[in-house]
DNA sequence: TTATTATAGATCTATTAAGTCTTTGATTGA
DNA sequence: TCAATCAAAGACTTAATAGATCTATAATAA
């Protein structure tokens, strides 16, 4: 029961490109992966899953790269941990004993607890308030 | 990110040992493998975690087994996943940007959200409220 | 003392995360 | 049009963790 690595790298890339990039220009996964310490293949898949979620553009071809869509502004930190590690439920009640379990309904509600929270947060808020101190 | 089949097992049997055995009696590894649908020497693993946890006791040899500790009404679902789980965060910046991460604070606090409900559930209640229903 | 039961540790297997490598396709600029 | 650049995609490898089994040991009741 972690968040994954691949979470922390989205996380900061994305308050990264949010607070670094905000003129619009796009940024090579090359330059990315050098602020992270990561590979540039592995922070690519990442990218593209944050591409998909739709909160990320790209480019290809010379000068291509990444940048944040325009409707960065309500982007949670909740939108960013889904698109990385999906939005299946965090706990599976494996017996099967009615519908109705009282476990499953308790862990259930301890998620969405922390969802609510998650969601409340949106990384413009981060930027704004402005101390999000740069990796590297 | 997903809650471990380890704690489903362990929050079953402790609802089950309330529920099922208020007044005392030990329950064998046997009998509670069979309710849960697990095999007996991988249940004991989970059950030496709750003896070491302090809320249950054991007893060996003939007519041995396993009951609630006597302390039980103040048991609360988070400190079944603690001793199950450990208590370590389940957030870490890997990167090496200063003590204040904005992101570690975000990721701890939507923790601590989820942590204060699971802190809220005691399942003494779930038992009272009665509707807990037995596995098998 | 023997049958019974928990405890402990080593060990094996399966699953998932983490990361690499290579190919393909899109785009820019010469 | 051609070469350089960059993202996308998929196969693949490695590492870490969860899940589970097996065996031996220790405790206890009858």
């Amino acid at each position: 029961m972690k968040f994954s690595k691949a979470t922390d790298y989205a996380l900061h890339i994305m308050l990264f490109m949010g607070s670094a990039a905000r003129d619009g220009k796009l940024i090579g996964v090359q330059q990315l992966a050098e602020h992270q310490g990561v590979s540039p293949t592995y922070l690519s898949k990442i990218l593209t899953k944050l591409v998909k979620a739709g909160m990320v553009e790209s480019a290809s071809g010379a000068n291509g790269g990444y940048r944040l869509k325009r409707n960065w502004e309500n982007i949670s930190f909740l939108d960013i941990i889904h698109a990385i590690e999906g939005t299946a439920s965090l706990f599976d009640c494996g017996l099967n004993h009615g519908p109705e379990c009282q476990v499953q309904r308790v862990m259930v509600a301890a998620e969405e607890e922390m969802e609510t929270y998650l969601r409340s947060q949106k990384i413009s808020e981060l930027i704004k308030n402005a101390s999000y101190s740069l990796p590297g």
